[in-house]
DNA sequence: TTGGAATACCGACCGGGGGTCGGTTTTTCC
DNA sequence: GGAAAAACCGACCCCCGGTCGGTATTCCAA
């Protein structure tokens, strides 16, 4: 009963799962063409070569897949790194849930390090020193 | 044109702008009733109390709050601590993207430290740290 | 040069989800 | 018992991901 626009405002992008199929079939293979993508499909997300086209599109609407033209077919790569585009979801949820101080998502993410396995708070605070020393290189 | 049940599988739950308004306002105050939310909401986000309701009732029918009738009104409170929430939502993310290996998904997180002001990462090495001595303590 | 195959492009539709209410029923409590 | 407060019901909108079929375009080879 109402439209009152609800919602320009902030949106991370949300992915469908047939859109992350190709993504990470694109950072699998790049430069593959729509046709490629489309075989390249296994039996439970098998679709026509018009749902990939469209689906693509979308991805280039967003500006998560690259493309260009060789010969009559467009060959599509992904635009940001699987580890970059993990970056910008995570920092896109927890902007979310942010709520003035960083804290407790530091907190529950050195949680979920120490959750996880025994060697991933180790890790984690080789890579936290790693970053701090090149730092003071610049 | 088409039907083909597409899969429901995987569902991290998809959180609204007005779910999340909610579900920050709980966690400030616990045990609020929907006109009490309703009158909680500021300029941007003001609507009637039909909407908080349904919104409400939304997020019980996803668990994520919950509620006890008071005399004759519903007293909300969330299921989750901020951080649990966060931290399952930052397991979605991970797990769409999960490639086996954590390692990118910490250096990510590092970037994202790194990146977001110049004090971030400092503080995200003490918690790394005292999480580890306290690992030692047991 | 032209025709057929390979592709892109266009528009349609479905289902689900978040948001938004108004109107009606139920509950409470005086 | 009756008024006020709250819940409940159902309707509608819009956007998005998925899904195609049909048609236009492009390209190459004969």
């Amino acid at each position: 009963m109402k439209k009152k626009t609800p919602s320009p405002s902030n949106a991370l992008p949300r992915l469908g799962e047939l859109e992350l199929t190709l993504l990470k079939a694109l950072w699998r293979a790049p430069d593959q063409s729509a046709l490629d993508l489309q075989r390249g499909l296994r039996a439970p997300h098998a679709c026509s070569l018009s749902t990939v086209q469209s689906t693509l599109e979308r991805l280039h609407r967003k500006s998560l897949v690259q493309r260009d033209k060789q010969g009559h077919a467009y060959l599509y790569r992904a635009r940001l790194a699987r580890g970059e585009l993990l970056g910008s979801l995570l920092g896109g949820v927890i902007r979310q849930l942010h709520d003035g101080s960083l804290e407790p998502i530091l907190c529950s993410f050195v949680d979920f390090a120490d959750r996880f396995d025994e060697h991933t708070l180790e890790r984690l605070e080789t890579l936290v020193q790693q970053r701090l020393e090149q730092r003071e290189d610049n």
